[in-house]
DNA sequence: TAGATTGTTAATCGATTAACAATC
DNA sequence: TAGATTGTTAATCGATTAACAATC
């Protein structure tokens, strides 16, 4: 099956899918209509059929879905079966809690390396990283076959490590750093900007009140 | 001016417009028109001109924007002129480095205290702050007129945390926790989840190798 | 079988883009 | 004034919702 070209719409609705299949199956719970799936979700019951026929029928008729089929489908959908390696650059505060996430291990991604510039933190333990020196990184990413770099550093010089990171051969950018940045097409971005969404928040607080 | 009833989709693009108007501002540039402005932003002229005119005529025939001008016209339209007063639930790793985090001050946000339920913490100094006991997050709401809640806690216990919150007082809520957070309709909850958001680079990365 | 619910087509709604008169 | 570019209306495009025949 070939990309359908899934709108971005969908496919942001694909992981609240998979967040609340799961936690009905851990409430044993074995099969679900559109319908009630759409009373706990919140999009229609019409949005969730269309979404999903996207990608198949899941569903059978005067039934409903299988939970747990539903839920793993969903997970290979986004890929979640596969394993993808990264790297870390900028142990700063945020990169440090990033580098403690949890939820990365489930979403088939490891950690290999901590990269920082600042010869302060370089040599110290995170859990159970070194961090190393960022003058490293390509090298190291060539050595490893790294897939993917997490950016965590300020906005100042973002661009020039995405440039590097690129060059040295990563395939997808999770993004922490408050810009956009400039890569060739055929490497993923994916930006979590905390500045966008405090903006976002602040707008809405603004207009609550009035 | 009444809420025009402003799409998202238009509110998400504000703290763009204001990110790269105050990029070109420390350029010392001055003006700009919309073909310009989409040439660096990315959005069509049409858009932008558009998005600018729900909320006014900030430009002028045959010359375009004044870049200044705008960028504190859409810094008012996002509120970052008013001020609010926020409290962090969870100084775990992720917390902290939201609590050091500066483009918060810009924002007009002021964190007031952080607390946690983890004794081992509690007492502890992040910066200026000393941790607080969550027992008394009610009592520091009320005393201290607090705007704003963070949730910087895992899953469980997140939604009764964000109950206490809104029973306190808060308006809005900048929620870190991977769920969906169920409060009144008059308070504003923006959400930061990086799980989803991972799980958008996993999809786009799959899709990217087919 | 009768009832329920999907998969899918058609209708609607909303957002984006194009076009151009107004005007600086 | 002539040229440039906005503000705004109209056209298009895409996403959501409604409807219903198919079918479990």
């Amino acid at each position: 099956m070939a990309n359908k070209n899934i709108s971005m719409a969908v496919i942001r609705r694909l992981p609240k899918y998979y967040r609340y299949l799961g936690d009905l199956l851990r409430k044993d719970i074995q099969r679900i209509s559109s319908k009630e799936l759409s009373d706990i979700i919140g999009f229609t019951a019409s949005q969730i059929r269309q979404d999903l026929n996207n990608f198949g029928g899941f569903g059978q008729q005067g039934y409903g879905y299988n939970i747990e089929d539903l839920h793993t489908e969903i997970g290979k959908i986004l890929g979640l079966d596969k394993s993808y390696s990264a790297v870390l650059i900028g142990a700063g505060n945020l990169g440090q809690a990033i580098a403690n996430y949890a939820g990365f291990r489930n979403a088939g991604f490891e950690i290999k390396a901590l990269f920082d510039a600042n010869p302060k933190v370089i040599g110290l333990k995170i859990r159970e990283f070194e961090i190393l020196d960022s003058d490293f990184i390509e090298e190291y990413i060539k050595e490893n076959n790294i897939d993917i770099g997490i950016l965590c550093v300020p906005k100042n010089g973002a661009q020039q490590l995405a440039d590097r990171l690129v060059n040295a051969g990563v395939k997808g950018i999770w993004n922490f750093a408050p810009l956009d940045l400039n890569v060739s097409k055929d490497v993923i971005v994916e930006n979590v900007n905390l500045t966008e969404s405090l903006f976002t928040l602040s707008y809405l607080m603004k207009e609550d009140l009035l």
